[in-house]
DNA sequence: CATGAATGAGACTTCATTCAT
DNA sequence: AATGAATGAAGTCTCATTCAT
């Protein structure tokens, strides 16, 4: 489960130089590290010594590159933050060239796919928003605020063409967000019924039901 | 807002008393005080101290009715668990007599009240789960099958009459929990935008549709 | 050396009870103990669990009854603080009845007297001031222009008197101050040269001097 | 302010080159960096990495030029030392063709302006003894020692002349030397209302007055 | 029943020092 | 010479739990 956070907080590598020149590479090792502590356990049962130890170094050596253990925790939320516009940006992009209807397919594909890459991310969200100090807990309030006002320019988008009868965009924009989200934090019974795959197909027609016929 | 989840805990009484004898009126006295701080600031930064002093007492006679931080929790997690399997009882008896769509209708109005009375437990399962012993957490998770089942029941009974076309009951249940549960979890956007009703109103019809059609 | 110091702050027990009701004794056992090792090695070099073992308690007694290190010294200096405000009090009665210049003979015996018996704070405010927060640093130099108006006053009426030329009084008592203090910061010569006897009547002789005929 | 200490220090370059040979003005550069520190901070609160920064290079390197925290401390107060010796040499000099009086009055105004330059030695002797090791504060004792010695010298001549009624010459060379110091060590009061050369006038005048007159 | 003093393990953090490059 | 990563002991403080009164 950690592997894949990992493995998808991996890909924003180049982004993970900006954390400083040379040192980049190894802070990018410790909050890799610590993310998998992180979402196993929390980040209040994760110790510094925990991070170092699953990084390979001693604690001394873990404060010669973050200066607080709150540090990590932000450097973590940085890779939220930056994976989430990452994934904006691109989406953006590809859906530019869709009508609608289809374009709403690929984004909900895309997002439960991204989803189901940044678990950590999502699993964070859900779990540590309280035992964040507020300027955290407000970045991720904004980041998710990015993502639902992607759904929602799209839903307006196929409102205005006639194709959905959903009045509250905004809200259902959220709703379409904690859909995808729940292959995250319910990952304990999906996991054991379906592939990714099937959840996505079964979960985009839920909601494009939803939004067909939506009056409210 | 914390006082409503106590409110709905309170209503619960009868079912205390099971805690003891005599000491069942102050242990849940204590557990009360317990579940305003554990929603408000989460089991780990809740210290045995806060408790006591929010119960009016001290340490030393805290440890005179719980032996320990984790029976706490345990038994405020069993009024969770009451409090679900009440719930259900109650809408089965309610919903019994009623055609399929308007029992989910009905259910739907039910769920989303009872979660808004109940947030305190849902926030508790979103954001605690990973701090607790396996055992407890699989309590927890049984509780939410039971909820999930109730749900599965209604859209069977549905969809053998012809009403929905939805194929995978059991996925659907579990993302009508999530939209009801959002509710809570997302209470720093919807709380600024919609009341209780307004909410409720909306999301059944969204819900409703997303039944009718799909056709997975 | 230290025991003096102790017995000094000793004298003061009565008002050691104002810290708390039953806890005063307790509290008051850990500030003498704390005092002797400030005194000795420095607050900077004094460890809580220093503190702790010279009090005969664990670390977490301690925090029992202080919250923090800077809370012990802060009682510490309460001590230095109520002890100078009284002897002030007392000298200001005692000379009130005195001729000018028997009285200033008087005030200058009773403060060596004094500084004689309350070298922990004299060394702690020779010492320690850059140590402490600001706001505790000007607690100490609040304490210290209370000891020198007590002497301008007296340099002040003997001068209005014709007794003294000296015309800086501010000046003037500041250096009595100081040659008062220095039979504490100056011990390791003064102690073995001079009894304490001795030291008062040579200094005194003097600063009156000084005094009768310093013209600026 | 400190600025001028470290001016002062710096007229002893030539003894500096002792030091070492090549190294010598870099381990000065250094010495004089935390020489500012110390006194601005004490030692305790001064880290070598403190001390490094604001030499311009690394620990590693400053670990190149002195093997140990304490080894700067004693440079540093090789300078107190010496500066001390070359400020007695020097006026010794100055004072042998002068009378008893004058060479006195030459010889406070030479050591309050050396204490004005050298501050940083004065508050380190008042403020720091006590966390240096043993062996460190013997030496600054016999360096005070050496200054007592150079006022006793003066006094005893003036007594020999009749000048000066006092017996004790000790006790009053020391006692000079504390109301010379004091523009040190409660420069926060002084500072304020005096200017260095109101302040040696004044304080001249005071001592002599003790000097002339005290007859034990 | 009730108290609150006492405990000690463990949390986060700092810092002088070493050493491979 | 110079660097800065690495170390680990030690420091301050928290907290669940116990126990004598």
């Amino acid at each position: 489960m950690s592997s894949k956070n990992l493995d998808m907080l991996g890909s924003y590598q180049e982004v993970a130089d900006k954390l400083g020149q040379q040192a980049g590479h190894k802070k990018w090792e410790i909050v890799k590290a610590a993310a998998g502590l992180f979402i196993r356990k929390g980040t209040l049962n994760t110790g510094v010594r925990d991070i170092a130890e699953a990084s390979g170094i001693t604690v001394g050596t873990l404060y010669h590159y973050f200066k607080s253990k709150d540090d990590i925790i932000t450097a973590f939320l940085d890779f939220a933050v930056m994976g989430t516009n990452e994934f904006v940006r691109m989406t953006t992009e590809v859906l530019a060239k869709l009508q609608p209807e289809e374009a709403m397919k690929r984004a909900l594909r895309l997002y439960m796919e991204y989803t189901n890459e940044a678990q950590s991310i999502v699993l964070f969200w859900h779990q540590e928003t309280r035992n964040l100090p507020p300027d955290q807990r407000k970045r991720l309030m904004e980041n998710d605020m990015v993502l639902a006002s992607l759904f929602e320019k799209l839903i307006e988008l196929g409102r205005q063409q006639g194709i959905y009868k959903i009045k509250d965009t905004a809200l259902a924009a959220h709703s379409i967000i904690v859909l995808g989200d729940m292959w995250a934090f319910r990952r304990w019974w999906l996991g054991r019924r379906y592939t990714s795959d099937q959840f996505i197909e079964k979960q985009t027609e839920f909601i494009l039901h939803g939004l067909y016929n939506g009056s409210i």
